[in-house]
DNA sequence: CTAATATGTAACAATAAAAGTTACATGAAA
DNA sequence: TTTCATGTAACTTTTATTGTTACATATTAG
């Protein structure tokens, strides 16, 4: 699989779980879904769960599923429960702090994405769950363009 | 060095150009003051030729400089002649198109993020090279924290 | 003209990040 | 108490980016 795809992971599964309401998912068969591996599932389900999204029962009928109501359950939540950036941090190489020019870079790149990542939490904090789970059902249809 | 320091290394350049106005600056001088390699330079840079931002000069006395004023070279002029990405796109495995889910995930994203780029490109339009230009000089002093 | 010098670029190596995999300890439930 | 699922460590594989070497091409000073 690509990079950077552990935001896609995640939402995948929390529409699965949202899917199927009422019984538990276990990583196992979330990860057949998802074309991954049941420990992928679980690394990322595991940091959603210590933000409270999720949570994760043990033994038979065990397995994942949701804490609250899709409503209640935005892009930005998941987002930041994964610790995951958005935005790309432009890096310079530690060594070069001395130089000047190098530090202005930075700041302004810094300053910069600061800003970037408070807009984009804004709007990410707007689309919900249940949004996306609505988009999945109207898509019922084949379309593979 | 780090991921994704091109754009750094872009700026960080275009900086040093545009503080020796007059004489060409050569890919070797620059790698130095990147603390990067002469290739690397002439790569990143060589994407901003073609975007009518720098040239490049061969032999003696050869080398890259600016061709308009630091006030007239904007990040986002940087940005798209580098064809850098801002935004980490969220990527789902291509062997799962079939599934209604993936793709509503992936559109869901996909219009979240062309949305933000469009945000994100207006702000860096915003910014020209000499607001980068003089931060660096006022901040001529050697702070290192 | 030619020697010196700089870019342009291909090809390959090294590095680092992300994901995949295996293995097993831990805990819950029938 | 057996079964099943998570939790997690350790390791391997894969991929993207950067670094490096090598050399062809072009330009300019002398």
């Amino acid at each position: 699989m690509k990079r950077s795809s552990r935001l896609s992971i995640a939402l995948h599964a929390l529409v699965h779980l949202h899917a199927q309401p009422g019984r538990a998912l276990t990583s196992s068969a979330l990860s057949t879904c998802l074309m991954t591996n049941p420990v992928v599932v679980r690394r990322v389900l595991g940091e959603l769960r210590e933000a409270g999204i999720v949570d994760a029962s043990k033994g038979p009928n065990g397995g994942w599923s949701l804490m609250r109501p899709a409503e209640d359950i935005t892009l930005h939540q998941v987002y930041a429960a994964m610790g995951e950036r958005l935005l790309i941090r432009t890096e310079s190489d530690p060594g070069d702090v001395t130089c000047a020019i190098v530090r202005s870079v930075d700041r302004v790149m810094t300053d910069f994405l600061d800003d970037a990542e408070a807009l984009l939490a804004a709007r990410l904090a707007r689309v919900r769950l249940s949004d996306i789970a609505s988009q999945a059902i109207n898509a019922g249809f084949p379309r593979l363009d």
